[in-house]
DNA sequence: CCCGTAACTGAATGGCATTCGGTTTCGGGT
DNA sequence: ACCCGAAACCGAATGCCATTCAGTTACGGG
């Protein structure tokens, strides 16, 4: 109960005890987070403010571990997009548990800025309007964050009331898997049309 | 404290009055919406299992009362299926407290089927193969979401810092407005840009 | 007309986030 | 080398919240 010889604590190691707890349980509690810290739960406020910002530290512990530092900005830039996205999506698919905590909790400035500073100058590279970018990459971002939570929400049962009541959804769920890739292969759909527009808006110059 | 001549709740009222008070407070605890229905706590758990039920009825709720009943499915399917879009992140935005719930609740089986059955009869009847249709839907729909999500997320400021360290970053935000008209826009971009695309899944047969 | 059940109340119960006072250790300034 | 303010932690206490349960009365089908 004294002041440790050296700290246990720092706003690191509870961001990622708490995505690790998060993704595992599927909640985030103040007790569960110090137990698995070996800690007491007034310790945590001595680091941070509150569980809202735990929840922040979360995010970052994402963007540092799992967030692309190792993108290819050089290459044309639908691709590097498109590479982007996908590690975006990626990295929230490997905290399922903890989505949707993060989902709600915007990333914190600084992280931010270094991603869109590289996006900005890769879109106005290519030719995109300085008025164009932010809404592109906003965009691109609402569908991924879209499809991290459809990730993780339960999958659509065919019930035999459907099967009556609306045949053309019938007939489209049975070519749909309910696996996994599910998910994943809206996301491909949703991402390629995305870009394909985007790139409509070039040439509509 | 005996039973009420004419019954005092029923979902309907529960799912209506949750989601006023979300909207409004930001968020929904039992005394809360006990308390704007008239009635102890307790008495909640007569009509619905948990919090959980109740902000499905919440969505419900938004479901009946916004969701497109007035939609017109007889136009080309790219216009219809932005007015669909349109008017379901327009049932969002007008309870962008409740927003946050309302996210990570999926709808109910009953509601999403008479939705989704229109939408299914549309694409196929515009040729589009029963493989594409759900992963096109469900894209759209994830895109949605996300930018409801956007939509009552605090806005990004630029900071001097940024102005030093990120100049086309900067740049770009000069020409970006910082009120709700922001997130509007880059809804319509990427939905523009989202429905261009799946217009090419349909020539590139 | 009666009884089972429905609708509500009020008082628990247990959990959680947060705060505060107390204890020991650290480290910068002199 | 020493001292003192601040830092890091613990334990207890507070107040709110979701949920449960026993009790009370009214409804309505047989």
């Amino acid at each position: 109960m004294p002041r440790p010889r050296t700290p246990l604590l720092d706003r690191r190691r509870i961001g990622a005890a708490a995505l690790r707890l998060a993704d595992e349980q599927g909640t985030l509690t103040i007790p569960a987070l110090a137990r698995a810290l070996g800690v007491a739960p007034s310790a945590l406020y001595h680091h941070v403010s509150g569980r809202t910002e735990i929840i922040s530290l979360m995010r970052e512990e994402l963007a540092l571990t799992t967030g692309g530092a190792d993108q290819d900005w050089s290459q044309p830039w639908a691709q590097a997009l498109e590479a982007w996205a996908r590690s975006y999506l990626a990295a929230f698919a490997a905290h399922p548990g903890a989505v949707p905590l993060l989902a709600v909790a915007p990333l914190a400035e600084p992280f931010i800025h270094a991603m869109y500073e590289k996006i900005a100058e890769l879109l106005l590279a290519a030719g995109f309007a300085e008025a164009q970018v932010m809404p592109l990459v906003t965009a691109l971002e609402s569908f991924i964050l879209g499809s991290a939570l459809d990730l993780v929400s339960p999958p659509v049962m065919v019930s035999d009331v459907t099967r009556e009541t609306a045949p053309h959804l019938s007939a489209v769920l049975d070519q749909t898997p309910t696996d996994h890739t599910r998910a994943q292969h809206s996301f491909d759909t949703g991402l390629r049309a995305m870009l394909t527009g985007f790139g409509h808006l070039l040439s509509d110059n």
